[in-house]
DNA sequence: AGCTAATCAGGCGTAACAAT
DNA sequence: ATTGTTACGCCTGATTAGCT
């Protein structure tokens, strides 16, 4: 199924598949060629589920080896009849899906709760802040190289231009919610 | 998804190596295993490096928009005769690298081993890194006041109020990378 | 609604390589 | 040997498409 990408000679593989930069043209109806059907009748992004088989055994392997490098994933990709994309996915699906669930606690006030894997909630405690804190950096660290520009260098005495939407990062994006970036 | 985006038919290109966007396919290594012996000569990676005039170009550009779009990065790619993925390439590896430059700090009073590659990594050094970290922030937010003057409404200087839904974040990543599986 | 497969953009780490 | 630069892989978090 799934188409393969790859192909490199060398032998390579696994893909993941970009796209481009060109932005999302697609956007209305799935296909619009009409003249190439051809391509591959898999593309389509049908819906369908991995079979009970298959989730047990990954289920199985996730238990062991959340990330399962890539020899492993062929392995089971050759093993359940899934391509090594496909068992990747479910894994970062997985991985994802386990950790929200893991972040019901709360921890905020860090008022104990989760352990994450073996570490004592208040370790694991200072460890958020400390994230927190560094993203915090981060963030301050972009806006201020934006007004500096780079540091050493030219004379930078001159940010005049005060309207700079874009900040980015992602602590931005999260402390500002939601805002596209324009521009 | 698939495959690409050109794929078929285009054919040909070959001319200079890559051209898509995507691109990536090719294998590698990760960490640890590596038995393929077989490709060496077809991974070359050519080397090379961009011209004096394109660096100069994309700094300034840099400058102004650290983060550019689809957009922006085509229109430099083609002035530039560069790739839009040699672009992009060029971009998150600046940014890192600035990012690299601002963050100096390191664990200082700890005892310099900030990341104790088993598992030591006790509750007193992430507090004193988490000390650092605060008077870090303290620091950049009162630069920052300067050039910003009073137009920052949020405050800057409280961490732990920022929502952060996200439990663990990269140090917590980094942490289960490393060193693999415990326990 | 709630799930799940797949996609996208970005970050981090690192391999490959050139220059010092 | 060390450092800097280009390129790439894998990962994550956020979104989207398609069921149930």
């Amino acid at each position: 199924m799934l188409p393969d990408m790859n192909s490199t000679a060398s032998g390579g593989d696994e893909s993941q598949r970009k796209r481009n930069d060109g932005i999302d043209n697609k956007s209305s109806s799935e296909n619009l060629d009409n003249n190439s059907i051809n391509n591959q009748e898999l593309k389509r992004k049908r819906y369908h589920r991995h079979t009970p088989e298959q989730i047990q055994e990954m289920e199985a392997f996730f238990k062991q080896h959340p990330h399962p490098n890539h020899n492993q994933r062929k392995e089971l990709s050759d093993k359940l009849g899934l391509e090594p994309l496909q068992v990747k996915f479910w894994f970062q699906n997985k991985r994802t899906q386990l950790k929200r669930s893991l972040s019901n606690a709360r921890c905020r006030a860090c008022g104990r709760a989760i352990v994450v894997d073996g570490k004592s909630s208040n370790e694991h405690c200072l460890r958020v802040e400390n994230a927190q804190l560094r993203e915090q950096i981060e963030y301050l660290a972009a806006i201020l190289a934006k007004f500096v520009g780079k540091s050493l260098e030219n004379d930078v005495g001159t940010p005049s231009s005060t309207a700079s939407p874009t900040i980015d990062t992602k602590a931005v994006r999260k402390l500002k919610g939601k805002q596209k970036m324009e521009e």
